[in-house]
DNA sequence: ACCTTTATCTATCTACTGGTAGGAGTATAC
DNA sequence: GTATACTCCTACCAGTAGATAGATAAAGGT
């Protein structure tokens, strides 16, 4: 098989294991039989598992960062931008009980090097920024109704976000993520 | 060592490294290490590791359960109610970088028995409960401004403690978890 | 004194962990 | 056609995981 396909391959199962069950909770092995190629073979591609680890965030990373991207050149206004986000995040992280793969990775932050732990803050902090200029430009061209502080109301939301996913994954309630995240939209709907 | 001292001092241990590192991360060694006994003698009171998590989680909650009902007993209004629930969470996980003890494990649900995952989802939903009361007790009795529905306000409060308790772990602003939660706060400040 | 329970130990097990050394086959470059 | 780089392999390692069986010693009850 090709270079990029093996490698793409292992990081799409190790993405949806981190996301399912967590950094820990997956080892080579597993990898390994999913994709039927020796553990030894994962370790030419990602020589220790944090390397595997730091791979994965900077993917996601430049994965949201896309999507955000074309959100705000598809979207008209900061109201529509902001469900586009959500709707983003739910379909990357919702289905299957999955979190956030950096939520995932800094509840397993013991697991990831130094810079990687510090890309998770860039990651949430990017995030949180790009949630403020969205609220504030959907107060600006009116489909977001007034915020006395949309940096604030935006570190609210990401947490919440976050923390819904977190939630979703043991809640007794079946349509508990949409329904939460659903909830964030109303609050800024005019 | 009396029989009780050992039980707690073993899950004292466990739950400081399950809410710091994740309940993958550790083992019945590092447990037997810190502790001055042997691993056998900690499988003689939590046989698997299944039962250390279902200790932690029982305890837990009656331990957050008792803490919610000081704050009833010892706190006028909604607003000081509530004010006091986001100091003992932050008294609870935040130091140390700590996530809340059914956050983590909501994480890690994949290596907790199904009855613990139950007792998981029902923590959250009685600590949604909780909150939902006190935001219509602040408001009827004026400490809390209105708000259009008090339950959707609870839901995406606990979303967004969850939430921050789990950002604050890789954030790079080093007071992220108490300036977040005071956010929240002033929310609802009439 | 004798039996039972409690709490801990020693010793051991199987399975798995991440990781390494070195080689075989293949494709590409020159 | 040979050299080089690439991809995956076999074989292995030391360390660790959770878990069990059985011994031991002390304490308590009768």
């Amino acid at each position: 098989m090709n270079k990029l396909d093996t490698k793409t391959h292992i990081m799409d199962i190790a993405r949806r294991m981190t996301m399912q069950q967590g950094f820990d909770a997956f080892s080579y092995r597993d990898i390994s039989e999913e994709i039927g190629i020796k553990t030894s073979s994962i370790h030419y591609y990602f020589p220790s598992k944090q390397d595997l680890a730091e791979a994965l965030v900077d993917d996601y990373i430049d994965y949201l960062s896309q999507g955000l991207q074309n959100i705000n050149e598809n979207f008209p206004n900061g109201y529509e931008r902001f469900k586009g986000m959500l709707e983003l995040m739910i379909a990357t992280s919702g289905q299957e009980k999955q979190l956030c793969l950096c939520g995932m990775l800094s509840a397993n932050m013991h697991a990831v090097s130094e810079p990687a732990r510090h890309k998770l803050g860039e990651f949430f902090q990017r995030f949180e920024t790009w949630t403020t200029e969205t609220l504030k430009q959907g107060v600006q061209d009116g489909s977001i109704h007034h915020l006395v502080r949309p940096v604030s109301t935006a570190a609210e939301m990401v947490a919440a976000i976050e923390g819904a996913m977190l939630i979703a994954r043991v809640c007794l309630r079946p349509n508990y993520l949409p329904e939460t995240l659903d909830l964030l939209l109303a609050r800024i709907r005019p």
